[in-house]
DNA sequence: AGTGTATCCTGCAGGC
DNA sequence: TGCCTGCAGGATACAC
């Protein structure tokens, strides 16, 4: 569910709430949201205090600090690393003068030193939680792609990186070690704005379609976080509310409607194991 | 290197 | 009402 917008929302919704805060007890109710036994991962946590909320790609990224002891590595900065996955939320609940939101399936139950909570909450639970030391976290964001709202990533960059690869520029778009944070509906959005087919192999974009797909990726992603993420079912924000930007696709979920452009039919293709939604006059 | 397929898991909508 | 199928903002592992 979450894409960049998504995840960028939940973010600003907990950077006022959350650092300071000394974590005092975890619940791992579903440790299948882990990728260490449990033991592992609530040591890793425990009476760490969170200093900085922040996003790379589609994870929110919690970086904690010491205790000064024996967990400590290094210069003691550890990192909390939440992959929504289709499902995950990140509930606070009892911050004082904060709307909260529902958790229906918790899986993390972190207890905070002010008596509030912050619930790792997953559905179908294929998101995943890690904690890891600074390093492990700087490598692991290192091979990932750059952000697409970063000032240094540029058209010609994005045309660059297209020419090194055959596979469909929709599926390129999801790889997130080529580009950072575009899931399924913006990346249907930004082929159709860059009147590009989404199966058309990378290599093969123009640069003047790897111009207009720079501009429309970017145009969509900044559009969906200044309304605060797309809510198909599931996606809420920090304060439980839905985000705002569903009214606003233009192909994805639109099988059958007119194109915003041509009126054409919008089809449904599916590749990759993924829909795919497209103009079949405007985009090839 | 590519693609298709299956996997993790739950819920919901639609057809009969 | 109930049962069935298909589908879902993601990521990964596998065989070909």
């Amino acid at each position: 569910m979450p894409e960049l917008p998504e995840a960028e929302t939940l973010v600003r919704g907990l950077r006022p709430l959350l650092p300071g805060r000394r974590i005092t007890d975890v619940e791992i109710r579903h440790a299948d949201v882990l990728r260490v036994p449990a033991e592992a991962f609530r040591t890793g946590v425990l009476h760490r205090t969170i200093e900085r909320v922040g996003r790379r790609a589609k994870n929110v990224v919690v970086e904690l600090s010491g205790p000064p002891g024996r967990d400590a590595r290094g210069d003691g900065v550890s990192v909390l690393v939440v992959n929504l996955g289709m499902t995950g939320a990140l509930v606070p609940l009892g911050f004082a003068g904060v709307p909260e939101g529902r958790a229906t399936h918790p899986a993390l139950i972190f207890d905070l030193d002010d008596g509030s909570t912050l619930v790792y909450d997953d559905v179908r639970r294929f998101g995943c939680v890690e904690v890891m030391d600074a390093g492990a976290w700087r490598s692991r964001s290192r091979a990932m792609g750059p952000e697409p709202l970063s000032p240094s990533f540029r058209a010609r960059n994005l045309h660059q990186a297209l020419l090194s690869s055959r596979t469909p520029l929709r599926n390129w778009l999801l790889d997130q070690r080529r580009i950072a944070g575009v899931g399924n509906i913006y990346a249907n959005e930004a082929c159709f704005r860059a009147r590009v087919h989404p199966a058309r192999p990378a290599r093969q974009v123009t640069w003047e379609e790897a111009r207009r797909l720079h501009r429309g990726l970017r145009q969509v992603l900044r559009a969906a976080v200044a309304l605060g993420g797309t809510t198909l079912r599931d996606y809420r924000n920090a304060r439980g509310e839905p985000g705002k930007n569903q009214g606003r696709l233009l192909v994805y979920g639109r099988e059958g409607a007119p194109c915003p452009r041509c009126a054409t039919p919008i089809e449904r293709v599916v590749f990759g194991n993924r829909s795919a939604f497209l103009c079949p006059r405007c985009q090839c």
